[in-house]
DNA sequence: CGTTTGTTTGAAATAACTCAACGGGAGTGG
DNA sequence: CCACTCCCGTTGAGTTATTTCAAACAAACG
């Protein structure tokens, strides 16, 4: 259970499948950097409902926020097994201003969450099923081509079914009928853990989300 | 349309309502205490679906990440009239760690704007209709009385059916609907403006999401 | 090589939506 | 102060997106 003890001499942890990289409200004097695998922040309801909030990628800080608060909100668990790297909070602040996990670059991390978040309260009020998951398979596609991961047209796609039912709240087998749909109009292919992004531009046109283009009165019938 | 310079010799400056508190991209140097109205930052496409993101409350900084990022990214609209004091960002930096409006307390604005992120991603991901519109009273109740805006068990509510529609995620008839129930059940009484809570604790049963009682490994079958 | 975990399918049930219309009330302008 | 809007709340009926349940199949895993 206490594993960090174990790991404290070196900096590098790592974590198997559904092993928890942080519990609720469990203290945190360090920041992750995931440097292999993924990890799922989420929230569920005793009657076994389960919501992802976040997905964590390689390259991603895991929980900025802890920086900050000193503890997890949420719990976070590997969704594959999981290398990071430990970044205690003292060492961050001593970084200097454009150093690698320096202050600012974390800070700038909890930012882009924000934005993430609020992105996702959007899709989640008002998108439909398909408009949400391609949405996700853009962003994930995009996520992981910025850390160059995507090679042609294709990256691994470590998620189940049920992680996308649990990310765009929608029930696992309708995902799967999506995903069919999808898949049979040559957009995106997934299977045996790979991601074919078919035509990237269509389904962009399907998912992404345009920022509000010219601010009007809300709801000016 | 460029009002805040005619506002600039002043620190305190009021908005009508649907005029623009923010609007997207637009460059900030201060960040915004509303002291007296209520505001929200939505989202919308161009086929005219809109969701709220978030809901600024007498007493709430509006928005905490301006201080960071050094400007908007969602438009901010009044839905009331609406008075609030200007921050420059200069002036929050200067104050000293446990002043009001110092840095540390803008920040934990801004942990709390994550944080309540977090769970209305829940809300909209995995709850019911009813499920989120009790939650969204809750939370306004308790947001309210925190700042004693609640008198006996009534307090002001000057959301309309469409923005309760547009912050849950729902269509406005369907929260017509569910109002109704509620108030068929005696739970709330929403009428002319005022909200009047009749049974908290059933309100809180319906809405209230417990945090994870035992983080348990997701989805053991 | 058996067992578990994930995917696919069908059919029936339901939550929520759309459209359309009506009524009240609050403010606005004459 | 009255009349006229317009905004908002309310209702009903029919439709659709999504869910649930259940079962069979495939693939990964140890």
């Amino acid at each position: 259970m206490t594993q960090d003890m174990t790991r404290a001499p070196s900096q590098v942890c790592t974590y198997r499948r559904h092993e928890f990289l942080a519990r609720a409200d469990e203290r945190k004097d360090y920041v992750l950097r995931i440097e292999e695998g993924w990890a799922a922040q989420y929230r569920l309801l005793p009657d076994g409902r389960r919501q992802i909030i976040t997905l964590f990628l390689p390259g991603d800080y895991c929980e900025p926020q802890w920086l900050l608060q000193g503890r997890a909100t949420l719990p976070i668990v590997a969704l594959t097994r999981v290398r990071a790297r430990m970044l205690p909070h003292s060492r961050i602040q001593a970084r200097a201003p454009h150093e690698e996990d320096s202050m600012i670059r974390v800070l700038d991390a909890m930012l882009a969450l924000l934005r993430n978040r609020e992105k996702w309260i959007f899709n989640l009020g008002r998108m439909t099923a398909t408009e949400r998951l391609c949405n996700l398979l853009c962003e994930l596609h995009s996520r992981l081509a910025a850390r160059n991961r995507v090679v042609q047209d294709r990256c691994a796609m470590p998620l189940t079914q049920y992680d996308f039912a649990d990310i765009v709240g929608i029930s696992p087998v309708h995902v799967n009928r999506v995903l069919q749909t999808l898949r049979g109009e040559g957009l995106v292919d997934l299977k045996g853990r790979w991601m074919q992004v078919r035509d990237l531009v269509a389904l962009k046109r399907l998912g992404e989300v345009p920022l509000d283009p010219e601010p009007r009165v809300p709801r000016a019938a």
